[in-house]
DNA sequence: CTCAAAATCAGTAATGATTACTGTTTTTAT
DNA sequence: ATAAAAACAGTAATCATTACTGATTTTGAG
């Protein structure tokens, strides 16, 4: 993929910059801090090539919109459904790839959300 | 949950009697071979309840709107980005859970969604 | 470098999934 | 038996996302 555009580059300096999973308005109210008139919809294009081309992960939990993360290496996600936070953690895939390996499915991501209470919650 | 309205019953036996993942329009069009009448509006509320009881799993691909799968128990979901079809895999979550034991994070339930080209689309 | 084709953009309109609302029916529990 | 609570059908409203337009930028061959 080529990342020459000026649109394209801030929004993954966006992803980079923060640990958080914005959704495309999150990304797009950020970028207009450094390019003011980006549309939303250029926002909404890009997420949705970098996404395809596996340079950042969609991150879908089944509520509210979709959260995009700049680490596209496969991990897991854990997902408060009372405060909707996303705490990131590492994990490998090994063994879900062990599992998959004889049944000619041809993988390129994964996304694993887990969902229950986080911490700060469940005080 | 209470599982007393015949809505909510033909729901469930729609979700139990198929390895597809339907949407909540295509659950509407097989409850309405039942009930008639029945409102889009009750399918969705319906599926909204039991997936928050741990009955249902929805599963958000990050394309198109969100799939239902009638086996709450986790497991794999092979997702394939050609074709769209989801296709179940057991899988064991222990080592999932053994990562993220000492995280105070409480667990309810996972979705593990593994994108990529199946065996069909890939001849 | 020059310039035409291709890609991307900003802005906006349209789509379509999901949710919210209203008045009615069903269920529950006293 | 009946009043309160829950769920319903039908419809309107919301809002995330996509599609479309004409303008701008990038690319690549000559």
């Amino acid at each position: 993929m080529k990342n020459y555009s000026r649109q394209r580059e801030a929004i993954m300096n966006v992803l980079h910059s923060t640990d958080m999973h914005p959704t495309a308005s999150q990304v797009y109210k950020r970028v207009r801090q450094i390019i003011p008139n980006i549309s939303l919809g250029t926002v909404y294009r890009n997420l949705s090539a970098l996404s395809e081309a596996g340079e950042i992960l969609t991150i879908s939990v089944g509520e509210g919109c979709d959260h995009f993360d700049g680490n596209a290496k496969p991990h897991l996600h854990l997902h408060c459904r009372n405060c909707g936070n996303i705490a990131d953690v590492e994990f490998d895939f090994k063994s879900v790839e062990n599992k998959i390996a004889d049944l000619s499915f041809a993988p390129e991501t994964s996304v694993l959300v887990i969902h229950g209470v986080c911490k700060n919650c469940n005080k």
